[in-house]
DNA sequence: TTGAATGCAAAGCTTTTGCAATTCA
DNA sequence: TGAATTGCAAAAGCTTTGCATTCAA
């Protein structure tokens, strides 16, 4: 069994269809909550828009997805476990989504700096043209 | 006059009472729309939500102000002419934000040789506790 | 079988659009 | 005065809530 369902099913919530069926379609890459239903649509899986927003909801409170939220509107859901961090370079003109890793002890302790904040969290997204639309 | 009413004026746009409270009320920290609202009615400044919308959209797209899309829903809009580059330190306990200025060119280097992308833009943010809220 | 999960309908937000009334220059 | 701007009403998105039905264990 899949890891993520084995977490599922070790803090107490059922593997159901619609669980197993949403991770599928997150496996490849950051996804709005349109595009999670577009793909689950092609997959002709019946699941409801309701069902996809309380299963994310789920899903990051157990620390098995992230929320992203990109220059645009409608934030994005990332598989997160077993992934190292990393932050993320868009293209504006596609909207293909890719890894970078970024040193970042650096800016973390520049910030603490400069504020006097104790920082726990940051954002790092980078936006351009990729190969294909330059 | 104002600077920011002065590209207004040399951009075809009139100076309006609703576009001279709302650059008034953004002269102090990066706000939400609904934060505007608020300081315009404490301000007893009658102005309509649409109004405040249409506003922002104007000033973006004179370069006069920025939207930041911060971890929260909504986003915040901040002046940005006249000001240095320069990134945000946001407390997640009192929601004070703080500017920082963060060495990034390395960054973009590190994200364009490892993607291939050119990058043309990027959101930096940092989250934690500040000072009083430790 | 039974508590959890889902689907449907509807509500609650935020943001946008259309149009008549108002304001600025 | 005439074009631009505003306010109001209403629509259009996105997200959440309530509840009866269905499903997993």
């Amino acid at each position: 069994m899949n890891h993520f369902l084995e977490i599922l099913k070790e803090k107490g919530f059922s593997i159901t269809r619609p669980r197993r069926e949403i991770l599928n379609v997150l496996s490849t890459s950051p996804l709005s909550v349109h595009e999670i239903e577009e793909k689950l649509k092609e997959k002709k899986a019946k699941i409801d828009l309701v069902t996809i927003y309380r299963t994310l909801q789920i899903f990051i409170k157990l620390g098995i997805v992230s929320k992203i939220q990109f220059e645009e509107k409608n934030a994005r859901y990332e598989l997160v476990i077993g992934q190292k961090h990393h932050h993320h370079v868009v293209c504006q003109s596609c909207g293909t989504v890719e890894d970078v890793n970024i040193e970042e002890k650096k800016l973390i302790k520049q910030a603490e700096n400069q504020s006097k904040f104790t920082i726990r969290k940051h954002a790092l997204e980078f936006f351009g043209l990729c190969l294909k639309c330059q």
